[in-house]
DNA sequence: CAGGCGTTGCTGGA
DNA sequence: TCCAGCAACGCCTG
């Protein structure tokens, strides 16, 4: 029993399963998870039943589009991560009629319309996979509440991840393990994920009268409302746990690959052949199962001599995403700074004309622009270039609030996912789990080391792409006359840097030093009040070192 | 309380 | 490709 405490589920099931004679119908509630193999809720919600009903719920919000929003796509999301839900709906549906079933889609708020079907379709087990983040708890509490009621058995199995977050957080004194070792030890082994996966499924009980209840196929995006999307470049990712098991399959051949992996190492200007597996967007909804993830790499590393170990490894991979699924859980607010016990308190900047800069591709450094072209056309970015992007509109140079960055982040990324982006945004602002401020990624010669020809940022700019090598990471330094053959004169034909580096950097370094200051002298207790004062005394430096630099150089040509 | 360590910094030299 | 030097953080361990 890998459970210390049993969690409710298992108390609720005990309380049913044993007084049920006859054959209830259920319910398989999708919401990630959105796959046939190795699930452990589907697999439970097809035994012993009468008809098994398989639900998604489209939330409106989630899904419909906002004109208000920054780039194509709903309140929460992009248009890319839309058409990769879509797509990974359409492939379960099509899974689903291949095994007898199929998958009922209504609209509305999710909570109501479950409760609605559980009344209709007399439903007397529930199945859903349990998840952790804000959003759902608070929906499953109310979901759980009115099932207890109703006398409807609930199965909500830990099968997102490979460890249960509170598990970790119960071994761990009550508090997450804030660093990745201290996490590996109180982790241990990871014996779920060596355990046997779900039962093969091949064919799945009917499904029964669906009265009372507007059941609609899977929308395309266009049925949605995104007509009118223009596209030069989209995302290469289709989703689906058929294209998931596809490229699983291919990153899992290369055995010496498998086994060689180290993360640092990889290449973030790489876009042919990007250097990693893909498979993060397929792990976030579900349609890859990391057990079975876990299981291929397992079975891979066994046959080769040698092979990386965690972090850097693929298998540290996979752990790192466990690392801040616990720590999320684990941490009150862990989505902001303020109320966030982990999060050191730094007084940003608050500059929405920077932050456009930064988000739509106009700092004037082609490294970050392309990058951040690269997130919006392809829904994806390499590790690597999320950290350089977003050190740099954080602790790096822009000084904004990483909570800006992340917003960006999560509606622009397929693989969004609430505690890794969150908890990514943490650590490279230097706000929590990391704290060498000094350590700076350069947004001109980080890229120049792994592509010095430029190839990636001509790719994605290709309003630099006649731009000669020795300038296209700092074009703004290439004479005039090269910058008009190129056909690209800055400042007209691409922006010029919205900061000097070297000056924005040490200025950041200068707060960042400042502010870990004031956190350590309060105690890591600084008040709303601490904040306001220390933003003043940035605000007043800064003043100061502009008046004294157009005294020193007065420059009436441009 | 000191010393070692930490997914993934940069530059310049061998 | 690797290394030292840079300047130097918090967390963990003994």
């Amino acid at each position: 029993m890998r459970c210390v405490n049993p969690p409710s589920y298992l108390l609720l099931r005990s309380c049913y399963t044993t007084s049920m004679a006859s054959q209830p119908n259920s319910l398989i509630w999708f919401r990630k998870g959105l796959r046939i193999h190795d699930n452990p809720a589907l697999e439970y919600a097809s035994k012993q039943t009468n008809y098994l009903y398989p639900l998604f719920v489209i939330d409106p919000h989630y899904m419909e589009p906002d004109p208000n929003a920054f780039s194509p796509g709903s309140k929460r999301a992009g248009i890319n991560r839309i058409r990769f839900l879509l797509e990974s709906l359409v492939d379960l549906d099509s899974s689903l009629k291949k095994l007898g079933s199929r998958l009922l889609i209504l609209k509305g708020e999710p909570g109501e319309v479950l409760i609605h079907c559980l009344k209709e379709w007399n439903i007397k087990k529930l199945c859903f996979e349990y998840d952790t983040e804000p959003y759902y708890q608070a929906l499953d509490v109310r979901v759980k509440e009115y099932a207890s009621v109703a006398g409807i058995e609930i199965f909500s199995p830990v099968s997102h991840t490979l460890f249960n977050p509170a598990d970790i957080i119960q071994k761990n004194g009550g508090r997450a393990p804030l660093s990745y070792q201290s996490f590996l030890k109180v982790a241990g082994q990871p014996t779920w994920a060596l355990s046997p996966l779900s039962t093969y499924i091949d064919v799945l009980p009917s499904v029964g009268k669906t009265v009372n209840c507007e059941i609609c196929t899977v929308p395309t995006a266009t049925e949605l409302g995104y007509d009118n999307c223009t596209e030069e470049e989209s995302t290469p990712f289709r989703g689906g746990e058929t294209e998931a098991l596809k490229m699983l399959n291919e990153s899992i051949s290369n055995k010496e690959w498998v086994a060689q992996f180290e993360k640092p190492k990889g290449d973030p200007s790489a876009f042919l052949k990007p250097a990693t597996t893909m498979l993060s967007a397929y792990l976030k909804f579900g349609c890859l199962s990391s057990r079975y993830f876990y299981q291929r790499i397992k079975e891979v590393l066994s046959e080769v001599k040698t092979h990386t170990a965690p972090p850097v490894s693929l298998l540290g991979q996979l752990l790192w995403r466990e690392f801040f699924y616990t720590a999320a859980f684990g941490t009150p607010n862990f989505d902001q700074m303020i109320g966030n016990g982990i999060c050191k308190k730094i007084p940003w900047k608050d500059d929405d004309e920077l932050l456009a800069a930064w988000r739509d591709a106009k700092t004037g450094f082609p490294w970050i622009d392309a990058a951040m072209v690269q997130l919006r056309k392809w829904g994806w970015m390499h590790h690597l270039a999320r950290h350089s992007v977003a050190c740099f509109l954080t602790r790096g140079d822009l000084f904004i609030h990483w909570e800006k960055g992340r917003d960006v982040f999560e509606r622009l990324l397929i693989d969004s996912d609430w505690a890794i982006n969150n908890g990514n945004w943490l650590w490279l602002s230097c706000s929590s789990f990391f704290y060498q401020y000094n350590r700076i990624y350069s947004p001109i010669s980080f890229g120049k080391k792994y592509d010095p020809n430029g190839n990636y940022i001509r790719h994605f700019l290709p309003v630099l792409k006649d731009m000669p090598k020795e300038y296209i990471y700092e074009p703004w330094t290439a004479p005039l006359s090269i910058q008009t053959k190129a056909k690209c004169v800055i400042g007209e034909d691409y922006p010029k840097p919205v900061v000097c580096h070297e000056t924005a950097m040490a200025e950041c370094r200068r707060r960042m030093g400042e502010a870990y200051e004031m956190n350590k002298r309060l105690n890591n207790l600084v008040s709303e009040k601490d904040m306001t004062s220390l933003r003043r005394k940035f605000e007043c430096q800064s003043q100061v070192v502009k008046s004294k630099k157009q005294k020193q150089k007065p420059k009436p040509d441009a």
